[in-house]
DNA sequence: CGTGCCAGGTGCCGT
DNA sequence: ACGGCACTTGGCACG
């Protein structure tokens, strides 16, 4: 269902009639101006404003992925007439945030009952960790896994292992290039199972490591392992399994 | 411009002819799947799809402010035709991420001429960390601004000063609730700098603190300032004064 | 292009 | 609701 070139009178109500109903595009010429917890002027300009049923409000220009204004999921998004002219009001709740967009003319707005589906993304950091929890000879060989997301005083570590002497291993898992914060995360965790459980050391397993990073990595006499979630990525997707059997020990 | 209910070679050649032109918006039914860092496959059912002539594809649904599926600016989308059936396809080259759509009914594609404008957004941090430069006797009295964003071992500072008594003050600047990555981040700059300049303590500027964060400061003898941005939005907002005339001292 | 880091980050899953 | 953290984070600035 579309309207095209409607009358500012005629685009609320179809706005406001079905702004629950399905996904609302608005292809308009508009300004505007975002208010909250910063603060942005929208030029006036054709824009492709995008509104959700679940109250997302999207401002699109012909550049970038973000918006270029925008309300997220929760906001309440509403048309209203002022002196002829269309605004488009969307409140965001807390923190109080509004976008308000003046109509200077409106192209063509359409419905449309797109479906809520969600997407099941595979090769994520879970799924790497959930990988090596089985294959631990890949971190290293001799390694006992006690348990998984462990929760420390320093936050949760993504494996906790014991090796071959009964030494506590850290592992810190990223996906991609770790950088320094990765590094010092997984002294912190280190440190505080040194001190809650015993004599530690400390893993650091990813696709790659920042050149700082690992002038940390070898400052803290933490360890490195380069693993390709490229290749492993066949058997991320293709992980038949069932969920990890780790113990997740806690404290 | 826009087509209704076209025929996929109809599709596939508008799309082809503008994709670089304008703002296409696709209301369709299609599945897909996208590959590259990780992997996900996009059940059949309608979408939105915007294609925007720098390259950025996005995939919508009726929720969420983030697209289901997407590729980012600099990625060449492409409308071919398969069998009869329209497919589209977005390639990132680097990293190399793919998005495949399978189309099974297009209802419309519009194009639209939307404008290239930017957003400038204020009440940024950087704005805050401006506003604290002039105004230091908020963060505390007595305070001679040595430089801002100053390069160290441990990364930039956002505002480095020294006191009364002579002794450097690395204060950190957070617009929002600081966490304790704040804090960590705060601890290594004031160790950076008393190994590289002499004595040095440090002082967390956020609008508020994490309860754990705030337990880190205190362990770590840190000081912490609240500070209200929404209070200081409106001059942040009205400054109508020239950008910051620190020394921004370097090493 | 790598590194670092803010962002109105968003979203997910805990307690 | 707050907290902690990953994300195909995106986007920017700088060496």
């Amino acid at each position: 269902m579309r309207i095209l070139e409607p009358e500012p009178r005629e685009a609320a109500a179809f706005i406001n009639t079905n702004r629950r109903r399905g996904l609302i595009a608005v292809f308009c010429i508009c300004g505007g101006t975002y208010r909250g917890r910063a603060a942005a002027e929208l030029p006036v300009a054709p824009y492709l404003v995008v509104i959700k049923p679940d109250g997302t409000l999207l401002v699109h220009g012909s550049e970038k992925a973000t918006p270029l204004v925008w309300n997220p999921p929760g906001s309440s998004n509403m048309a209203v007439l002022e002196g002829g002219t269309l605004l488009l009001k969307s409140l965001r709740p807390r923190p109080s945030e509004s976008v308000v967009l003046k109509m200077e003319r409106v192209l063509e707005i359409a419905l449309f009952d797109a479906g809520s589906s969600s997407v099941r993304l595979r090769g994520t950091e879970r799924d790497l960790v959930d990988f090596l929890v089985k294959n631990m000879e890949v971190v290293e060989p001799g390694l006992d896994v006690v348990g998984v997301e462990v929760p420390t005083e320093a936050g949760h570590i993504d494996i906790l292992a014991v090796d071959g002497a009964g030494e506590y291993v850290v592992v810190e898992v990223k996906r991609d290039v770790a950088d320094h914060e990765a590094v010092f995360q997984l002294r912190r965790y280190v440190e505080a199972v040194a001190k809650a459980r015993g004599r530690a050391r400390g893993i650091l397993v990813a696709s790659d490591i920042t050149s700082s990073a690992f002038h940390y990595l070898r400052e803290y006499n933490l360890k490195f392992v380069k693993v390709k979630p490229g290749e492993l990525m066949e058997k991320l997707i293709n992980k038949n399994n069932c969920k990890s059997s780790s113990t997740d020990v806690r404290r």
